[in-house]
DNA sequence: TTGGATGCAAAAGTTTTGCACGGTT
DNA sequence: AACCGTGCAAAACTTTTGCATCCAA
């Protein structure tokens, strides 16, 4: 299984013990949309994998301070989400019909934020920028 | 005084009672930065007036519900942030020491979602877009 | 006067923490 | 063996709700 020795390396690196809950919450989020911890540990509860609540919060912890996963500042209903981040700098065009999630290659911002942070004297560390709409499926509607 | 004034009329416009609270939650919010319930309550409290948290999310749902007020979707410790709609496009730069939030006046993904419409066909409704570094302040520890 | 608005207290929901035990290195 | 990680339960915090009372229209 390629992936778990992925997350197996992945966890050596960055001076983490390589744990059963640890890998399966690097499972649930690889190459899925942003989860509430909720979320993630309903799905592997339902798999009957045996884990507790406050250990998810804490290995998402470990993984933010990290840089393994990212805390995202989008809420949904008062809670937090998180996503697996790839390193890839990326945005996302989200449907608000059938809600797919399409990554956009470019980056318009890069010569912004050299010229913001001229104006602003801010050092800039990073952006978010999520684009809604509707995909050509489901405009019609 | 002027915004009493403008307070008021906002209020009846929209189908609200004109009251102590909904007039002081205003106050404190316009010409504001985004501000948490319990800013706003602590505000409101050490000024000596008498009101409720419980109200202060009350009035800021019948807000929301009527556009008077944005919830913000940028988290600061867990809590949400509400800030006066001012009818205005806006963008955040968020510092990661202070957890200042400024707002930017220019958009700079105006032509972008054009350009990205043609090349992808989606309708493109909204985008959300936050910055984050570290304020001149904040910039040297 | 009437229906909406508020205060208070309790409930609901999310996140954090303490402590003993268990698992990885 | 040492120490980090986990489970469980309780605590801390934010937000919501029920109900009696109050106030704007």
């Amino acid at each position: 299984m390629p992936d778990q020795n992925e997350f197996e390396n992945l966890l050596t690196n960055r001076n983490l013990k390589r744990t059963k809950t640890r890998i399966l919450v690097l499972e649930v989020l690889k190459d899925s949309s942003p989860k509430t911890v909720d979320e993630i540990f309903s799905t592997l509860y339902q798999n009957h994998m045996k884990l507790s609540l406050s250990t998810v919060y804490r290995v998402l912890d470990s993984f933010v301070e990290r840089n393994i996963v990212n805390k995202l500042s989008i809420i949904t209903d008062n809670r937090a989400l998180y996503e697996y981040n790839s390193m890839v700098h990326r945005h996302y065009l989200v449907c608000l019909g059938c809600k797919k999630i399409m990554p956009i290659e470019h980056c318009p911002l890069e010569d912004y934020e050299k010229a913001l942070s001229k104006e602003t004297g801010y050092s800039i560390v990073r952006h978010k920028l999520h684009i809604y709409g509707y995909c050509p499926a489901c405009k019609d509607n």
